[in-house]
DNA sequence: CTGAGACCTGCGGATTTCGCAGCATCGGCG
DNA sequence: CGCCGATGCTGCGAAATCCGCAGGTCTCAG
């Protein structure tokens, strides 16, 4: 897809410098590195190497180092329904007291694929994949308004699923 | 992790007849295949092989499959924040007239990351990711408003990302 | 019975990954 | 100024992996 070199100027990878809440800062060699990974996590290096200017060790160490630092991770990715999950929900939750500790409940949940806190008329919201109706309705009246300091959930079936990118910093 | 053999009896891909909604029912061994890849996509797949029983050469075979398939895909996927996308926020949508157009008008921005039709208050729910303040405000008041059948929206900013897998299948 | 289709195995050859020994650059420091 | 450690890149062989392909086996349909 990118055909040449995507370093001009400034493509230092000693721009590591911390940025203020302490993520490390990456520059543009990187970037196009992920952007590769992005389109295929199987790429080989040396094809990588090729697209972004680097060569086949460079590369390789600069992925190394972005996984361990936790940038990124190449991981597979699937579509819930073949897989034979069925129905999902977005949950809103109204909570009192402590948000963290209910988040940190939910997190610990296998059904709670996603858990953010939010600002705005819900504290938290979160995604839930289950197998059928039976097992979301478990999830959703028996599990989530048990933890404390639930005071009220308002849920949002998935009718159909439109888009789902993993493609940020590739714009 | 796992150590050994995952097929028992029945591990039989000869069972892929379609499951109701057409989507390729997966056997037993193409889930641990997968869930190998969901810990690491660069996994070899002579790794796999013996970690499901599986030749080198199958295991290749049916990740081709799988990816042919659409079933599941290889991908980096990054930190948002350290790839210099500091706001993130759900986004849910009442809409009057025909909520697929208005859906597919939101699939095609780049900064929607995810969408997805629901039943409950909302029509539609849309997560968004943005560089700041400012660049969430254009989308959100300007260019999400502006889309006909955009009856009223609410935004919930993100504070806190609790917890974010990819390991749907992995239970 | 026969043929087609789906799936697996085994095997070389091409490719990729991996580790390591140089280099070059940069910033700190006496 | 010269030295030094840290960082990052390159360029190797050696080892491991990937890839294509030629069989086998099994099942189902005709």
């Amino acid at each position: 897809m990118h055909s040449e070199v995507v370093a001009s100027r400034s493509a230092d990878p000693r721009d590591s410098r911390e940025s203020r809440n302490g993520t490390p800062h990456l520059d543009a060699v990187s970037l196009a590195i992920i952007e590769q990974l992005q389109e295929d996590g199987r790429r080989p290096y040396a094809a990588i190497g090729k697209a972004v200017g680097l060569s086949e060790a460079a590369v390789r160490q600069r992925v190394q180092k972005l996984l361990d630092q936790g940038v990124m991770q190449i991981v597979a990715v699937t579509d819930p329904l073949t897989v034979g999950f069925r129905r999902q929900a977005m949950v809103g939750i109204h909570v009192e007291g402590d948000v963290e500790s209910v988040a940190d409940a939910l997190t610990s949940m296998a059904e709670c694929e996603y858990v953010v806190m939010t600002a705005g008329s819900f504290d938290l919201m979160v995604e839930i994949v289950c197998e059928d109706d039976d097992h979301l309705l478990e999830v959703i009246n028996r599990r989530i308004r048990a933890i404390p300091g639930v005071r009220s959930t308002e849920s949002f079936v998935y009718l159909k699923l439109k888009k789902q990118t993993y493609m940020w910093g590739t714009r």
